[in-house]
RNA sequence: UCCUCAGUAGCUCAAUGGUAGAGCACCCGGCUGUUAACCGGUAGGUUGCAGGUUCGAGUCCUGCCUGAGGAGCCA
């Protein structure tokens, strides 16, 4: 038998008030005068101090807790008591302690440190509170958006992570060999989820994307995860709806379970209680003409928006906005183009509130395959490449809207934090391999 | 790839071209309610690398390396 049926978790703690518990954790910090230690402890479900005082403890029990260094892992038996001193409003009145293993001096300490220090060490550093209660957020994020997707009769398709060749043609991929052949790391799966949708109607995929773009800010990462649904019979509008409550519901189960955790990083709630459907649309042209309005006055038409020109827009709305029919120019290939007006696609940006940019890109594709082969021979894609993707169009097509939620950006939005780089446990960036 | 900034003790940072320092962490001692506890003490250095200017360079100059912020590109 283990030890862990009889441990109690920290988060459950208020559940035993009053008795005598046992907790495997580690020593996060302690504070000590002659005749009175306190224990910071964590096991990671949460954290509560352990309380000893020299004339109530056995002394081998305060010589113990006296050479606990940070980190230590060990056991701790005491009683829980209630207490408006402490944070979470439990204390634990130590009566043994056993220790696991003594930790060696901690690099990471209780004070500000530099970025560089902090990724160099960030198997460490995932365990204090703020990182840990933003890969929590996470956690529930991805939790809300298959608890959704599933209750609208989506079904979960994972498509490849090698592949021939690019999806989309235009970013650089991370190449690698598959035996004799080249192969590339999957920069979106979209392609093959609107396969998966003319089997099995309405899909979503949830895995890594790689781009191996110089790209060096703090919207990108190298290494990222993507949601992308995709929807036969659902045209642009009805993408949009999807969308949109998709957004809402994340925002609201976040709201609904990480209290906690929102509280540990400060976030400002009321800007998120905001996010309700339906979220504001404009078009590009209106997005075009508001950045005129803004002091952005050399702003051609035809241009795509950069990061200063989506946190404008952004500015202007309390939700997420959606930025629709954008030149189909600057557009990947495979938009549908509004058939009253070919020069712009059918597609959408929703671009998140408070500077966080871009979070999903989305569009209604083309269905017919005259069309689809003649933009083909306009963006100089190899046909031979995409034979099976031409196929979808030749065997029963219908139209179909999909779109891509990036996960790293939307746990960002919503934990109100400063850098995407925080919101992955091991972020793969321009200079970063390690750890 | 381009622009801007930075690199000094384990960490965070000071030091007018003139003896390299402080706080925190570690270690030792003190303290009965601490919240990044506090108080005292010990120890801790090839100032990113290579050249150059100077009587003298952490400081000025040149090149390189590493990192950060941003641009482009994107989610």
């Amino acid at each position: 038998m283990g030890v862990t049926h009889v441990l109690v978790r920290i988060d459950r703690i208020s559940e035993h008030v009053g008795q005598e518990i046992k907790i495997g954790g580690w020593l996060y910090n302690k504070r000590s005068s002659g005749k009175i230690q306190f224990l910071q402890l964590r096991d990671g479900t949460g954290f509560v101090q352990g309380v000893l005082v020299k004339n109530q403890v056995e002394p081998e029990v305060w010589e113990t807790a006296k050479q606990l260094t940070q980190e230590s892992s060990l056991y701790v038996w005491g009683v829980v008591r209630a207490d408006e001193r402490a944070p979470s409003g439990y204390e634990l009145d130590v009566t043994k302690v056993e220790i696991i293993q003594l930790a060696e001096e901690y690099p990471i300490q209780k004070k500000e440190h530099g970025v560089d220090f902090l990724m160099d060490h960030r198997h460490l550093w995932i365990r204090s509170p703020r990182q840990r209660a933003i890969l929590k957020i996470r956690a529930e994020i991805i939790r809300a958006i298959q608890d959704h997707l599933n209750q609208q009769g989506f079904t979960l398709v994972d498509p490849p992570i090698l592949t021939p060749s690019a999806c989309e043609g235009t970013t650089n991929l991370f190449h690698t060999k598959y035996f004799d052949e080249d192969a590339y790391l999957t920069q979106s799966g979209q392609l093959y989820m609107e396969a998966a949708a003319m089997a099995l109607n309405r899909v979503y995929s949830f895995g890594p994307t790689f781009r191996a773009e110089k790209s060096k800010t703090r919207r990108h990462l190298i290494e990222f995860w993507m949601i992308e649904p995709e929807m036969a019979f659902v045209d642009h509008e009805g993408n949009l709806e999807i969308q949109e409550q998709l957004v809402a519901h994340i925002v609201d189960h976040v709201l609904n379970h990480c209290q906690a955790e929102l509280k540990t990083l400060g976030r400002d709630l009321s800007a998120l209680e905001k996010v309700k459907a339906p979220f504001p649309r404009i078009t590009y042209d209106e997005a075009v003409e508001l950045l005129h309005r803004e002091g952005f006055s050399d702003f051609q038409w035809g241009d795509d928006f950069g990061a200063p020109h989506e946190t404008k827009i952004a500015e202007s709305f309390d939700r997420p906005v959606f930025i629709t029919h954008y030149p189909t120019e600057v557009k990947a290939f495979y938009m549908k183009p509004d058939p009253n007006r070919p020069e712009v696609v059918l597609c959408a940006d929703l671009i998140a509130p408070e500077g966080y940019g871009e979070i999903i890109g989305g569009s209604q594709r083309i269905d017919d395959p005259e069309l689809l082969a003649e933009r083909f021979e306009v963006h100089r894609l190899p046909k031979e490449a995409y034979a099976w993707y031409l196929d979808l169009r030749k065997y029963g097509s219908v139209p179909h809207s999909g779109f891509g939620l990036g996960l790293e950006r939307t746990v960002a939005w919503i934990c109100g934090l400063e850098h995407v780089r925080e919101t992955i446990p091991f972020p793969r960036m321009l200079n970063r391999l390690y750890p």
